[in-house]
Order: structure tokens, then C-alpha cells, then sequence
DNA sequence: ACTTTATATTAGCCGCGACTAAACCAAGTC
DNA sequence: GACTTGGTTTAGTCGCGGCTAATATAAAGT
């Protein structure tokens, strides 16, 4: 119930169709509508037959709830055990449904109360607050000016690895040197190496203009 | 499935009837006497019909494994967060369902292969290893020699603050003064205080001879 | 030996979350 | 306007883990 909610408020906020859903969660498009029956009969999310599902107001805030756990814990399973990015993803997913607000608060007084976890997303808090997002895709972005990576991916252990490699992680700075006409490929500067960063790649990277600290 | 290995481990290794472990577990006897039928099936437990159950070799392995990640949790949680003993347990026992080998490993890693949980409880090896219990109830104890407290319940958090206010946790050390002939309750020192300890409690308090470090 | 009593078990139900197979609707095409 | 098509929903099933109510068994007392 809790991943249903969290992959609606990811996809969201738009309305979310059965099958992108279902997709999105490894399960089938007929479990995903019942799911989202359930869901609209407790009032988290509001649905029309045949186009889709979004979340309302309640759902969000249990959804963000779900999200701060997660990255809550992300952000102390790097900071305590020292876990590689890549890794993070998979175990808070398992561990979110189990965290009790004690322990989330207490995490999260141990932390100092972070606004980003390792993959630089943004961490909702405790009643759901949500800064204003500000990054933008690195691959929307303007060449020749230092960039700040701001986030990366947090789901896909193998492109985190790769990332991760060719040392672009949040806080690292690089240039975009040239972009690709055709294909939208870049190539950047990262310290003294010059990489060639895909599109698809690229467009999971968030940036900023500022410096990040 | 977990805590009814986790609850014949504990009160075993004698057979176990379906009342008891229903209360352990607080549920209905209906409800343990279908799961003791569900863990025969598999292989994990051994039933004889109205006289009760007990863990096979393969179901003992999976308990330990359960006991092994509730007390490196409970481990990992006062150390880093520093939360109160009579906590611990409660919060150990939502996340370990969801404890995976990789974290498992990382915990114990991290903590330097533990083998006593706050409460003094001995932390099962990773392949089921146990060694030898050797200590005391406090209850069964000598009168006028120096013990070391070794072990302390974690399931009652009452009992555990009760005994927390009163300096009793593990390597802390006292003596018994006397011992009241009706109902077993014990005068000890600890420190330069002198404390009745009833008997009930004395019971779940385990102590050994030698200095505990 | 027979009956009482305490404990165990079975039967039948519910909710969660998954599945397959079949029916259904909305859209775009001919 | 009828038809194909792709996504959606419904129907029916399963396993897990709970419950209540009814039944069965073992053990103990008369």
C-alpha cells in the first residue's frame, strides 16, 4: 500500500494510468486497479474509471511521509555503515515500511535534520514539507559555465555505479564542453577528465548554477 | 512466520503447547495451531497433534538467524542512536523481518562481530553459532560475594526501567545482603546503595561470577 | 469406567496483495 | 458507422495471517 502511494506521488501528480503504475511497481495492471480501489475507498486517492489515478491531499502527505522514511534512512545507512550509493536504494525500501515515528525522529535528530540524502533528493519534512525544487536537468543545461551536481538517480544500482565511477556524485562540479546535434550526447569536463555523458543519462542528473554547499 | 520461530526458539527447546506460544505471540490458539501446521508442511517444525511443537534442525537455523538480526538491530541502534534500553526491543522487533543479508553483514561489520546485545543477550553467529551459556539468575544466586550483572530482560519495558533507574544493567556489579525466606526477594548492594529486589525480577536478571569485562 | 474440564483442532470467515483469464471501454482507422 | 486495438476493469483463485464458533481429544476426578 505504502509503494503504491510512493510510485502515484513519483508519477504523480499527474493522473497516473493503471498500467504505468503497474509497471513502475513489478506487478500486474489488474493488481494495481484494485489497489487503486482500495486506495480510493479509504480517500488517498481519487480515481476515474478508465483514465487514471491521482493522489489526494491526504494521500500525498502519507506518501510523503513514505518518502522522508526512506530517505531518512538512505541518508543514515550511508552515514553510519558507509554503504556505497547504489546500494541505499534497496534496503530502505525495505526498511520504510517498518520505520516507527520514534525512530524516525530519532534518526532524524541524529542526522541534523538533512534536506537531502545521498543522492541529493530533497528529504520532505516530518508533516510533508517540501522545499521548492530548483535543479534542472543537466541535460537542459547551458554549456561552458560551472554546473554543481545537485542529484543523481537513486533506483538504478547500475547507472549509480557508473556515475559513481566517473566520479559524479552530489557536490562535484564540471562543465558542459560540447552537446551532440543529433543524439543529444554530452561531453564534459569533471576535474581534469572529459567525459561523454548520454542524453538518456543525462536527463537524470540535476544541477545547479550555485555553488552546491 | 518469522515470530513463531522466533517464539518456539524462545521457549523451547522443550515441546510447546498452542496456548503458550499463542499468548507469546498474542494471537489466538486457532491462529498457532494453523501456523505450527503451515512451518510442519515446510519443514521447520515438528508437531505432535495435541501435545505440541518444536523447531526441527532446519527451523532452529532459521530462528537463530531471526534472533541474530533482532539483537544486532537492537546493537546498532544504542550505539548509534543511543536509544534507551527499554526500546530497543520494541523497534527491533518491526525492522528485523526486513533486515537483509547484505545489512546484516554491514551491521556487524560495523559494530566489530558483537557478541552481546545491549541487554546482554548473546548474539547468535552468522551460521546459527551459539556458545555456551554460563550464566546465573540472580534469584538462584550466593549470598556475600561480588557478582557482575550479565544479562537483563528486553521484553518489558516497565521491568527494564524499573531496573534502569536503579543502575541494573549489564557489568554493573552487586552483592546479595540476605534473602527473605517467603517470598525470595533479595536486599543487594550496588554501589553504595541498597536496593530489595523481588524475586520475580531477580528470576530474569542474570549475573556470573567473574568480572564481566 | 464415565464425566468434567482444559486444551487443541477444524471449519469458515475476513483483509491484504498477488496472479490469470476474460470482459469492457475509448480511440483511432478504414 | 463498424472494427480493431490497447489499456482497464472484473471475476475468480491463491497464500499469509488473523479472527470466532464449534468440535475433538487427553487428562483428571468421581
Amino acid at each position: 500500500m505504502e509503494d503504491y502511494l510512493k510510485s502515484l506521488w513519483k508519477l504523480g501528480p499527474k493522473d497516473v494510468g493503471t498500467q504505468e503504475l503497474a509497471d513502475n511497481l513489478n506487478v500486474t495492471p489488474a493488481s494495481a486497479t484494485k489497489m487503486i480501489l482500495r486506495l480510493t475507498e479509504k480517500g488517498l486517492v481519487d480515481h476515474i474509471p478508465y483514465k487514471g489515478a491521482s493522489l489526494t491531499k491526504k494521500g500525498e502527505l502519507e506518501a510523503l511521509s513514505v518518502v522522508r522514511r526512506h530517505r531518512l534512512l538512505e541518508t543514515f545507512l550511508s552515514q553510519t555503515l558507509g554503504l556505497g550509493r547504489e546500494q541505499l536504494h534497496e534496503e530502505a525500501e525495505k526498511l520504510e515500511h517498518a520505520l516507527s515515528k520514534n525512530l524516525e525522529n530519532a534518526i532524524a535528530e541524529y542526522l541534523g535534520h538533512p534536506t537531502r540524502d545521498p543522492h541529493g533528493h530533497p528529504i520532505p519534512g516530518p508533516n510533508g514539507e517540501l522545499y521548492n525544487e530548483t535543479d534542472l536537468p543537466l541535460s537542459d543545461s547551458p554549456m561552458n559555465m560551472v554546473l554543481t551536481v545537485m542529484q543523481v538517480p537513486d533506483n538504478d544500482s547500475n547507472i549509480l555505479s557508473w556515475l559513481e565511477n566517473n566520479q559524479i556524485h552530489p557536490g562535484v562540479q564540471l562543465m558542459i564542453i560540447s552537446r551532440d546535434v543529433f543524439d543529444g550526447g554530452l561531453n564534459v569536463t569533471i576535474g581534469n577528465q572529459k567525459i561523454r555523458i548520454s542524453s538518456s543519462i543525462a536527463s537524470l542528473v540535476k544541477i545547479s548554477f550555485e555553488d552546491g554547499s
